[in-house]
Parts: C-alpha cells; sequence; structure tokens
DNA sequence: AATGAATGAGTGTTCATTCAT
DNA sequence: CATGAATGAACACTCATTCAT
C-alpha cells in the first residue's frame, strides 16, 4: 500500500531487522554485526548504505513514520456522532500503533528522552497532527454539549498511549496475569478487550460529570 | 526509615549511581567505567562486589523494591469512602511511582521484555501485592453499590501506570507542549493536574454507566 | 611543452590530485576515496585504470619523472665558467625541484626508504644524470685550477636537496623564525636568500682552501 | 643514562617499538596490532596505557625529546676557538641526531607539516635552544674577526640537518652509490666521511669571503 | 568502457571481566 | 580486603579491491 521510494530491496530488509531488534534489546543493545547477520548481509553494508548506526536509525525513523503520517487524518470529517468518532480514533489510533508496535516503541521509549539528537520533528509532527485532529473531535462535541467543557485535550492521549504501551511493554506479566498463553490470545485481546477499556476510559473522561468537591486532588497540590 | 541491611556503603553508593546511569542512558548503554567514575571507586570494585555488570543490576532491583513493597498496603483498612481509598490510592501510588522514577523506568522498559534472565519475582510480587490491595478497595465499593460492576480491574493499573510513564518518557516533549519549562514546573504539574487527570479518569472509569450499545467496541473485534 | 602519450585526461586528473594528496597526507594517510572525490570520479576508477593504490604511485612516479629527466642537462656545454656554471646549477636544480615539491617530496620521504617495492630505475637514473652533469662540471673547474681537488661529488647533492628540502619540511616553523607569514614571502625567500644560501655554501665547498690540521674531523673517527 | 620516571617498563617497550615502527613506515602505515604484536604486549595496552594511538606519538615525542634537550648545551662555554666550537657542534649535533635517527625522523617528517596537532612545542623549544648557542657561538667568532658577518645563521641547521637527513633517508641509493654495502660501512661513512663534510660545509660558509659580484644569485629575484 | 554495488580484511577503540598482589 | 594491571572479545567503522552489468 504505502511507498517507499528511497530505500531499495535490500535496504528495506536491513531496516526492517533493525526495527525489530532495535525494538527487542534496544540501540545500544543492537550491534551491527547482529543486524547484518539476520538481514544477511555484510557488516559493512550498513555504514555502506546508511553512513553510521547512528543514521541508520534515523533512516529507520524517516522510513516508517512516512507511512504513519496520514493515516487518521480524514476521520473529522465524517458523519459520526463525536462519540463514535472518539471510538473510531482511539480505535484507529491503538490499531495503528499495535500495528507498528517496533517503530513506535524505538521512537517512544529510545528516542524519547533526547539522549539522541536524532531529529525527531517528524514524530513531533505526527503528534502534533493527531493532537489537532482529536481537539476538532472534542471541540465539536463540546459544542453539541456532548462532551465536558473542562478537558485537558493534552492529557488523554497519555491515557490512550500509555495504557497501550504499559500493556505491551509488560507482556510476559500480562499474558501471565490473564491467562493469555498464546500469541494469538495475547493479541486478540489488545483488539478487542484492551482496546474497548481505553475507548470506556476516554468515554467516560469526556461525559462524566465531575463531583464538585474533590478533597484529594487539592490535597495533593501542598505536598 | 528503611533498612538495607545487605550492602555496605560502598555498595550503595554504587547502586545509587547505577539506577541514575541506568535509567538516563539505559543498561547497555551505561559502561562499568561510567559507574566506576560517577561513583568515584575503581572499576574492579563492581565485579568484585556484585560478580557482574548484570548481578549489579540484579542486586540494583532487589535494593529498591525491597523499600517499595509495602509503601501502599494498609491503605484499604482506613476508614474512607471507596472512592475516597480509590483517589488516596492512586495519588499515593503516582506518587511512589514518581519519587522512584529511576528503579521503575529500569524495571518497566528495561526489564519488562524479559529478554534478561534477571528473576524479577520480587516485581511480580509487588504488582501481585498492588493489584490486591485495588481489588480489595473496588470490590467493597462494589459491594457498597458505589462502583461499577463490569470492571476490568487489571487494566487499573495499566492505565494508572501507563498514563504517568507516557507522561514520563516524553518529558522535553509534555514540556514543550504544555510551557512547563522547568523541572519545577514539570514535576508539579505531574504532582497535581496529571495525578489529578488520572484520579479522574480512574472515578470515571469506575463510576459512569456505560451506554449499552457499543457498536465500535464490536466492531473492533471483527477487523 | 611535456607530452604524455600514455595517460588520457581523467588519469591525469587522478594523478594530479594524487601527487597534492600523497604530498600533503603521505601515501598511507591518503585513501583511494579521498583522490576520487577530490578528482571528481568514481572510487573504482582508479583500480580500473591503474590497477591498485599502490600501481597508482607507480604510475604517479612514471608520470612525472618523465618530464622531469632532461631539464637541467646541457648546461654543462655552455660558454660559462665553471663557477658561474654551479651557481647556475643550483638554481635549475632548486628550481626544479620546488616547482615539483610534491612528487619530489613523494620520491624522497615516502619511496627512499625501500620499503615499497616500486620501481624507482627512473629516479635512480635521474639521479645519476644530475650527478653526471654535476661531475663534469666540477671535473672541468678541477682542470681549470678553480676547484678544490679532494671534493666529495656525491655529497654536494644531499647538501642542495636537503638543506632546501629541510626547509621545505620545516615550512611552518620556518615562517615563523623567519617572519614569512604568506605563502609569497615564503616562497620568494626560497627563490632568493635560500637559493643564494645554497649557492655560497656549495661554491665556498668548492673554492676553500682547507686548513691542513683539523682535528675534529679526525677527532671524529675514533668514536 | 637517561632516566624516564614517568613511564613503567612495558610502557618503554612499547615506546621503543612505536618509535622504530613510526620511523620506518610511518605513523599511518603502522596499525597498533603491529605495535602490540611487535612489542609483545595486548592491543587493549595500548589505549590502555596512552589513551590512544594519536597520544601514543604525543608520548613518544615526550619521552624521548627529554633526553635530547640538554645534550649540546654547555659547549659555548668551553674554552676553545670559535671554529673548533662549531666543529664540535657539527659533530655533537650529527652524533646526536644519528644515534635518534627514528625520533628525529618522526619529528621532521610524520609531524613537522603540522598536519596532526600535537603539541610539538617541545620540538620547538629544542631547536631554539639549539639556534641559540649557535648564534652565540657564531658572534663570538665574528667578534674576534674569525667569521663573515653576513651569515644568516638560521640558514646553517637547514644545512647540517638537512644534508644529513638527506643522506640518511635516501640511505639504499647512497649505499648503492659510496660501495657502503652493509651497516656497519654506512653508518661508519656518517661518522667520518659524512660528518667532515658537513663540518667543511659549515667552516667553509663561515670563513669564505664571498666574491662581490654574483650574477646568479641576482638573476635569481627576478624569475 | 565505465561504474554502482558489494565485500572481507583491517582499522582504532571500548567493553566487562580476571588476576596477582 | 581491595585494587591496579592486564586481557580477549567485541565494538562501529573504513579500507582497497572486485565484479556483474
Amino acid at each position: 500500500m504505502s511507498i517507499t521510494p528511497d530505500f531499495n530491496e535490500k535496504q528495506i530488509q536491513i531496516l526492517q531487522v533493525a526495527e525489530s531488534l532495535f525494538a527487542e534489546k534496544g540501540f545500544e543493545g543492537t550491534s551491527i554485526r547482529t543486524i547484518a547477520k539476520e538481514a544477511k548481509i555484510n557488516i559493512a553494508m550498513i555504514s555502506y548504505y546508511f553512513g553510521s548506526k547512528e543514521k541508520l536509525l534515523e533512516a529507520l525513523v524517516l522510513f516508517r513514520t512516512k507511512d504513519l503520517r496520514f493515516q487518521i487524518g480524514n476521520l473529522a470529517a465524517e458523519d459520526l456522532e463525536p462519540l463514535e468518532k472518539i471510538n473510531e480514533l482511539v480505535y484507529l489510533y491503538i490499531n495503528l500503533v499495535n500495528c507498528n508496535k517496533g517503530i513506535y516503541r524505538i521512537l517512544h521509549f529510545e528516542l524519547a528522552n533526547g539522549s539522541k539528537d536524532i531529529k525527531l520533528q517528524v514524530l513531533s509532527e505526527v503528534r502534533k497532527e493527531h493532537l489537532k485532529y482529536l481537539t476538532i473531535i472534542i471541540e465539536e462535541g463540546q459544542r453539541k454539549g456532548v462532551f465536558r467543557k473542562d478537558i485537558i485535550i493534552e492529557l488523554l492521549i497519555p491515557t490512550i498511549l500509555g495504557t497501550f504501551f504499559h500493556f505491551y511493554m509488560n507482556k510476559s506479566y500480562y499474558q501471565n496475569l490473564l491467562d493469555l498463553n498464546s500469541e494469538e490470545k495475547y493479541n486478540e485481546y489488545i483488539k478487542t478487550t484492551l482496546t474497548n477499556h481505553i475507548q470506556q476510559t476516554i468515554k467516560a473522561l469526556l461525559i462524566y460529570e465531575i463531583c464538585p468537591n474533590n478533597k484529594f486532588a487539592k490535597a495533593n497540590t501542598n505536598e
């Protein structure tokens, strides 16, 4: 579906192996020897094609985010109720991230801390785009009187992505806890129950009427 | 307050430096040379005291989880309304994790994938204990008719921790997005607004009455 | 003026770049990538045209010494006093070397030690030719009673070339020492003062009447 | 004889091997593996002891120039005729350089061009010291009316060292030319004939009365 | 005739670990 | 008990060269 004209077949092969290994073992934990061995290419090819290990990562980010960018876009324009739109958005979002676990993991946990000085402008743009669509939908719901007015929209995405990632990053723990003793069961659980849980969470947040006197939230401020 | 009888002063010094560096640069990204230099001890001391780099990590996990274990415990017994207990629990939990970012980050993102064969039984126990307390409180609320019955309790913790961690792991992005241009502002935001957001999220999840026909949640099952 | 029938335009381009880089960074310090980049040709071209990096050097030596060979020749036949001939010879020689610093540097400092098994027969021939002309002139001067009889002709060239090369190889030191703070001043100094100094040196050697009892020269023999 | 308190036995061993190899094959042409193998030490030791290959060179320069510095000094104060002093100085100088061919070659031909940003302040100091002593002696001779007044003292050292180095750098050529078909003969030739030649050269330069009309030296200025 | 793709050998350097003292 | 010295293995990367086209 998506075209990636800049990289040839072997480069893509390297990028795929690199994505998988970086996601699994982290950037530092993966040696170019391992990548070369797994991708069945010569070690020197990585430097030859990408310049360096770091630039390989950079190319990987570029390669994978290119597709991700506009996959959520036109939902805001569809003819749906705001709540339906939100549910759809969450579903699409989780699905998108779940299908691109590798690169998302790298982006969020390997690069997010900013220690690498890799241009993550792409990531930043994607994020802002996602935030924009979310804002449009929520403001529509607010105008229609369906959603609450005091929502911190910026904190919805941490809840959506955070929940998913925590579940994904602690895979073996949750497989054990929830008896999801196969890859299929685990993945099916994400697509149904976990997605549903996140949808419920966001819906509840958007619609529930906050009780006026929240002593704990206040209490927290003066720690 | 917490006693750590097994480790001497120098060992603790090493462990503290190691925690900080592992959290910042990851396990693979941190060399024992760096640890030794920062802790102002001889390189050989690490192998000498802990056996190996991996065993140092193991010792670190042991050292830090020992204290964490029972810090949430007796809340369930207090004389509070279920919702108040939940709010308090969320507050305590976030605070606990926020004050122990380092080791939590290591536990959840460095070790959670299971690539290292480090005994994480301790972590597992802590988790199950936390889950137990949460279950007790929620079931109490359900008995009292305050909370919904169809809650998947196991998925509450991913929401709580996940939201926090996503916010923490993408620090620079959120600092920029929310104009939290100082360490203090960022930390204050976590303690007040973010904590409040997570409390609202959990509360909404526990209390909100789900609308009966959720077509999207169903739709997701047949992808 | 000089014809180079064996090499085409691109080859000559490569050779010129190679000469410059070999002279500046040495043979080992220069990679064929750098040559290729600077000469704006494909890397493979060097091996393609010359066979190997070493053979490129060999070709370079051939290419550049071909012209140098006979540029000093017919001086001996001119109608000049022996001393004038010597002065002219020194002038021509220094000028020749100075205008071909690059290849001379390579010849004398990169290849002279014989570690490379490059055919330096050409160089050897040139040298012997130069020595021959020098010998003819000096013997003429000796016959005419102008020059001393006890001259070791073979050691005159080390003095001429050595003085020049030492000055050239320690360029920055002498630029600093003699306030020759520009390329022009430095080069002008070589053409005038240094050349003159070398001419004086050779003249003095040829004409000065040695004092009969030189205790130090004797003393040195039994170290 | 000379003490080098800063370096231990193994370090000195490495330095000696490095000097020999750098002198023979150049800095770039010598790999640390070769050094390690020849010095019979582990490869990692070089980085361990010296930090890097470049720092090894730096250490080598320091190590060897430390001794060289003051070996010529007190000659100026001795009770000798100026000409005897000059002869003695030349003898000492050639001998010093000849006994330290390796490091001198590295200093003058590997480092002199300034491509490496190694602190050659030491070298510069040594040079200036040598120049100082030479100046003192020559000025004494000029005061006594023994030496000419129009001497460019700075150009005497290029003649002394240059002659020697040219002879040394083109060893095989001169061995062949002068029938010095053994190491001993070659070295003996340096100590006697070559040294004598250089002494004669300098003496001739200092004492010979320049002929007033030197048309060639003038002619050179307008090239 | 000319070149982009590819490679194995080699580079300097850093790694966690061991060991004699 | 503690550590400076030392090491083999691995690291990312560059090298000159080859080869199919």
